[in-house]
DNA sequence: AGGTTTACTTGTGAATTGCAAGTGAATTTA
DNA sequence: TAAATTCACTTGCAATTCACAAGTAAACCT
């Protein structure tokens, strides 16, 4: 994949890259989602436990999809449905959102401890899993 | 320090807090102005390369500071001035930064490669030095 | 004492967000 | 095969947030 140029960018810094890209607040959750829930539809990132209003998610997917962090191919089993799934690109800010979540758990009171303990136990096994599940999950067909 | 409850969080995941925190366009670039630049009063943020807003770096301020992640003190030698300084919590956003940074320089025509090099030779080494710097900067006395 | 610096606050319009209610094509059901 | 449903959005609108410019008060410098 060819590197994005920086044309536009308010500064060269790749953080401030990485800020355009994701920072608000949904991009990395729905990443999130299709990382460890395995959502690839619009449906399913709807169902998503924080509730992204429909407007907002369809603004999120083409954005996502504009600087190629995620795909959308349509569905062969269902031509209504789009199914969205992480580039090469999108499943390499798994260590991103590991980071995030090793770094909440430590100072805030949040829940879904198993996924805290399972990173912390080996963070290297996590992330490959993480990785290898993404592979079968881009392959299955679509729940029904 | 206690960790924070989960109230009024949108969902309990770890991430979903780590988003509502930092999931804007300008708090990681605050906490990276600190732990890179030694930013430290808001005339220093003010400086900084992407060019934020008074009233949005007052409100961000405020916010980071609420979260426990940044603190004020006054300034003993001006009293006009708040020094600014990263908690224990904010500086262990390192990693979190970095990764960013490393997804980032991947994917995208970005700057500042020295930096990105730096980290790429010896993660480990990179976040001690963060650290240890941040020590000496959080002593030293406010830049005339 | 007068001017400057610092850290903000206060407007003001523009952009973004969230909610509710559509819409049209594809699929399932009767 | 006609009707109902599902799916992936789009549209309208009110509310919040944003960026830009200008102002302000306290502290400092001369």
């Amino acid at each position: 994949m060819a590197k994005r140029s920086s044309a536009k960018r308010r500064s060269g810094c790749p953080l401030n890259a990485s800020v355009e890209m994701l920072g608000d607040r949904w991009s990395l959750l729905m990443i999130r989602d299709m990382m460890l829930r395995g959502s690839r539809t619009f449906k399913e990132f709807l169902a998503s436990w924080e509730g992204i209003a429909t407007n907002i998610l369809a603004d999120r997917l083409r954005r996502l999809e504009a600087y190629g962090i995620i795909e959308a191919q349509p569905d062969p089993k269902d031509g209504r449905k789009l199914i969205y799934l992480l580039t090469p690109k999108g499943i390499d800010l798994a260590p991103v959102l590991t980071e995030m979540v090793l770094w909440a758990a430590r100072y805030e009171d949040t829940g879904n401890e198993p996924l805290v303990r399972e990173i912390l136990h080996d963070r290297r096994a996590f992330l490959a899993r993480v990785r290898q599940r993404w592979e079968q999950n881009a392959k299955r067909p679509a729940i029904s």
